[in-house]
DNA sequence: CCCTGATTCGC
DNA sequence: GCGAATCAGG
């Protein structure tokens, strides 16, 4: 394989999006991470922060985050409790349809092209804990964790990333944490202090 | 052990 | 220019 020009800028791309090297060297195929390296800093694209803050991830995507969150569905959206309530909500809002037009350009949806999108199909997520079993320090962790998380959808999910439920499944306000998960866990850190708990610990704690 | 980027140096 | 090997670190 070589550095077509469209590989260098898929890695372009990639590098700025602060994926890590191995990263794009199994997006790109061919390359080790290596090989990613020694391009990046030929390319003399390395230091990944210079001029700006060190933005790590899905910065171009996911805009204000330090904004104020609403009131009340942010604190939903919050809770490190994923998704605990039904929340009915009307299934399907097709009700503003006028009659005018049959709708017929499906609107080519912006499909992650390019993108490796690996969902866990395995054994699915253990049971979620219920937020007052849950150790303080974890809790404040997770909420400290959860501001910076890198809100990926489950497309985005791979092998690697914390897949952590944040937000409400119902309403646009869900992603996943996504930041880099322990190995061999489905988890971040962070999350997984809430989500593995030893028995002993569990009963400690109760009262 | 998993992973990260940085550097070196023969090709 | 390229990237495996190696280094240094989390």
């Amino acid at each position: 394989m070589s550095w077509t020009d469209e590989r260098v800028e898929t890695l372009k791309r990639m590098w700025a999006e602060g994926q890590s090297a191995s990263q794009i060297a199994k997006e790109l195929g061919g390359v080790t991470r290596n090989a990613v390296i020694g391009k990046v800093h030929r390319l003399g694209l390395s230091n990944r922060n210079e001029d700006g803050t060190e933005i790590p991830a899905a910065a171009s995507a996911a805009p204000e985050p330090k904004p104020a969150p609403q009131p009340a569905a942010a604190a939903a959206a919050t809770t490190p409790k994923p998704a605990p309530e039904p929340k009915p909500e009307p299934a399907a809002p097709k009700a503003a349809a006028p009659a005018s037009q049959p709708d017929p350009a499906p609107m080519p949806q912006p499909v992650n092209f390019n993108r490796r999108p690996i969902v866990p199909a395995g054994q699915p997520l253990p049971p979620q804990p219920s937020a007052n079993e849950i150790s303080p320090e974890a809790l404040a962790s997770v909420r400290e964790v959860e501001k910076r998380a890198r809100k990926l959808s489950l497309m985005d999910l791979t092998e690697r990333t914390c897949k952590w439920p944040i937000g409400d499944p119902a309403t646009d306000k869900f992603w996943f944490c996504g930041l880099p998960s322990v190995a061999g866990k489905p988890y971040c850190e962070a999350h997984v202090g809430v989500a593995f708990q030893p028995m002993s610990s569990r009963r400690d704690r109760r009262r």
